[in-house]
DNA sequence: CCGCGGGCCTGAGAGC
DNA sequence: TGCTCTCAGGCCCGCG
């Protein structure tokens, strides 16, 4: 599910209860996530301070005083919910809502700094990872991504040369992580709305032949920027899965122009009516009217 | 090298 | 009510 505006507000709700804390005690409940944990993944945890947290694409980092991060990635249900120690019981009105909750908090962090913190995942397409820091660079699941969509290096430039030459579309290069990291099917889509591009173009055409960018290049990474900006000040999209870690939900879905929008009017003066269609099995929300 | 489709899981919602 | 079917925000892998 969480993309990187959801990624980045559940780093930010750990961040106040996480940095700087240790782990005092660790509940590895399952251990079948994407990837099975390590056996000895309590004990490299356990005692360990927390030096600081990091986001990279979809990846919630965490640097640990033993030299070692922990590499967090949600796949598609995963949330994380911060409680206080000891008082994590309810009233009775949220009772059966806290136990639906308990049955799939897989692994449970329990902090010096009295914060109870449970990582919760039905499908289980998420998973945690120990890496070295030195190791971090040669990371497989880090190495292939292309650049933050919010840093400095990434500009049209950087986009027409990573999409120059694809004959595949623009939904998906801008899909792919390693052309640009942390978006996925919503913000993809959005994004590509911004712009008004086409998700059916071809990637290549945001650039000449020599790869310079032209002004869709640029009209794109306007969009991205703009669109992930929004969204993380709205605490991100709340659909099915993500909430933020205080249980809240995001906002950004009440602000969206045609994601699961399909055959309501596009907010643009001259826009249609948005259409649903699928590319590489996944449904795409675009209009066909301005976005060319 | 690239692009595509399958598979991993569970839960929610629609349709019958 | 309950069954079955489809779909869901991700990512890796193997195939052609």
């Amino acid at each position: 599910m969480p993309e990187l505006p959801e990624v980045e507000t559940v780093k930010r709700g750990l961040e106040p209860v996480m940095d700087g804390a240790r782990f005092e005690r660790v509940e590895a409940r399952r251990q079948d996530l994407r990837w099975p944990l390590p056996g000895d993944f309590v004990a490299r945890l356990e005692g360990k301070t927390v030096r600081g947290l990091g986001r990279r694409a979809k990846y919630i980092t965490v640097d640990l005083s033993s030299g070692e991060v922990l590499l967090i990635h949600l796949g598609m249900s995963g949330s994380f919910r911060v409680t206080q120690d000891g008082s994590e019981r309810r009233a009775g009105k949220y009772h059966h809502q806290h136990d639906q909750h308990l049955t799939h908090d897989h692994v449970v962090f329990h902090m010096s700094s009295g914060a109870r913190i449970s990582f919760n995942d039905p499908r289980r397409f998420g998973s945690m990872k120990l890496v070295a820091r030195e190791a971090l660079d040669a990371e497989p699941l880090l190495r292939a991504l292309g650049p933050e969509p919010l840093g400095d290096e990434f500009d049209a430039a950087l986009l027409a040369r990573a999409c120059g030459g694809k004959k595949t579309s623009l939904k998906a290069a801008l899909s792919d992580q390693r052309v640009v990291a942390g978006l996925g099917n919503i913000y993809v889509c959005e994004a590509l709305w911004r712009a008004k591009l086409s998700p059916k173009r071809r990637a290549s055409t945001i650039a000449t032949r020599s790869g310079v960018p032209n002004e869709r290049a640029q009209a794109l990474v306007e969009a991205i920027r703009h669109v992930l900006n929004e969204a993380i000040q709205a605490g991100g999209s709340s659909l099915r899965d993500h909430k933020r870690t205080d249980g809240e939900l995001g906002m950004f879905q009440h602000h969206f122009a045609v994601y699961d929008r399909e055959s309501e009017r596009c907010p643009r003066r001259d826009g249609g009516i948005v259409k649903r269609i699928v590319q590489g099995g996944r449904s795409t929300f675009f209009c066909p009217a301005c976005q060319r």
